[in-house]
DNA sequence: AAAATTTAGTTGGACGTCCGACTATTGGAA
DNA sequence: TTCCAATAGTCGGACGTCCAACTAAATTTT
C-alpha cells in the first residue's frame, strides 16, 4: 500500500488535525527523495552530485564564469559552510579554482576551469535526457506542480511573481 | 528576484530544453528545504528531528509500539544503515529500546519507551501547531499540491490510488 | 580617528543519507 | 541433508547540510 495513503489513514484514525498538511510534508519529502535520487544516479557516472552540479551551472552562467563564495551561497540558498565544502570538492576534482577577490580581501573568487565547463555541459545533457528526474510527467502536469510549489515558496517569503503561470501564459 | 524564476530565465536564454522539468526540480528542492527547515526548527526544542520523529510516530502506531528494524526501513523508505543510525540516537536519548526478535535471531525489535511515547505526542502537537511547516496555505491549495505530488510519486511506481483526491472527495 | 558592528570564509562537530563490505541467520535447492 | 542464496543488522567511509565559534577585513558609528 502507498506510504502516504497509509500515513493519512493512521493519523485520521487517531483523530489528529491538519491532515492535509501532514500529507503534504510526507508527499513532498518522498517526491524530493525520488527526484533527487534519479538525478544523482544520472550524475554519478561523472562523479557529480546535484549540489555540485548546481554550483557548476551557476558559475557557467556568471560573467567570466566566476563568482564570490558568498554570492554562490545566496544563489544556492545554502549555508556558507556548505559552500565551502562544495567548492572544496569541486576544486579537488579540478572543476573550479579559488582565487583572491581583487576588490575585497575578505572574499574568495571561484572560477570554473575548462574541465569544469565541459563537465557542466555534459551533465546538463544527461539531466535533460532524464527530464531532470521528473519521469514521464507531461509538461502540463509539471506546470500544475510548479504553481503549487510556488505557493509553498511564496509562504516563506520567496518572490514568486516570475514563476506564476498566469504571468507567463 | 526569485531564484526559481531566475533559473528559468538562465536556461531559457541559453536555449536548453526540458525547462518545465528543470523548474520543477529547483522548486521542489527549495520547497523541501523550506518545509523541512520549519519542521526541524519546531522540533529542535525537544531535541528531535523530522527523521527521528517519523520513526517515533511509526512506532506509536504499531502493535505493542514495537517493530523490527527492517520493517521500519521499509515504511520510512530509507536505507538499513539509516535506520541503524536513527535508532542509535533515539536509543541514546532513551526514547526507544532494542531487543532481540523472538522469532528471528537475525532481527532486532525496536520498542517505544514511555518517554518516547510522551515525546512523540508532544512533538505531534508542536507540528500541528505549525501546520507541519506548510505555512498558511489553505487546505484547498494543499490538496492541489498533494495531487501533483501524487503524480510524481506515481511516476516512480508508488501506488497512489489511496492518495488521489477523486477517490476521497 | 577609534571603536563597534557587519561581512567573508574556514574549521570542528552533529546529523541524515547512501554505498560497499562483513557477520549471522534463515530458507530454499540440489 | 548439505550447500547456497536471500535477509537482518552493523561498521566504515563519503557527502551534504546546518550550527557555533573563530580570524580577517570592510563598514558604520560615535
Amino acid at each position: 500500500m502507498d506510504l502516504v495513503a497509509e500515513a493519512r489513514r493512521n493519523w485520521v484514525e487517531r483523530g489528529f488535525g491538519e491532515i492535509e498538511a501532514m500529507v503534504s510534508v510526507t508527499s513532498l519529502a518522498r517526491s524530493h527523495q525520488i527526484v533527487l535520487g534519479r538525478i544523482n544516479q544520472a550524475l554519478s557516472p561523472m562523479s557529480l552530485t546535484f549540489s555540485r552540479f548546481e554550483a557548476l551551472a551557476l558559475l557557467s552562467f556568471a560573467r567570466k564564469n566566476s563568482m564570490a563564495m558568498a554570492r554562490l551561497g545566496e544563489r544556492l540558498q545554502v549555508h556558507p559552510t556548505s559552500v565551502t565544502s562544495t567548492i572544496d570538492r569541486l576544486e579537488r576534482d579540478g572543476l573550479v579554482e579559488r582565487s583572491p577577490h581583487p576588490d575585497d580581501r575578505r572574499a574568495t573568487l571561484v572560477t570554473l576551469t575548462g574541465d569544469g565547463k565541459k563537465l557542466a555541459e555534459k551533465a546538463t545533457t544527461a539531466l535533460e535526457e532524464i527530464r531532470w528526474g521528473m519521469g514521464d510527467l507531461p509538461d502540463a502536469k509539471l506546470a500544475d506542480l510548479n504553481d503549487s510549489l510556488a505557493d509553498v515558496r511564496a509562504s516563506a517569503g520567496d518572490n514568486v511573481e516570475g514563476s506564476k503561470r498566469t504571468s507567463r501564459s
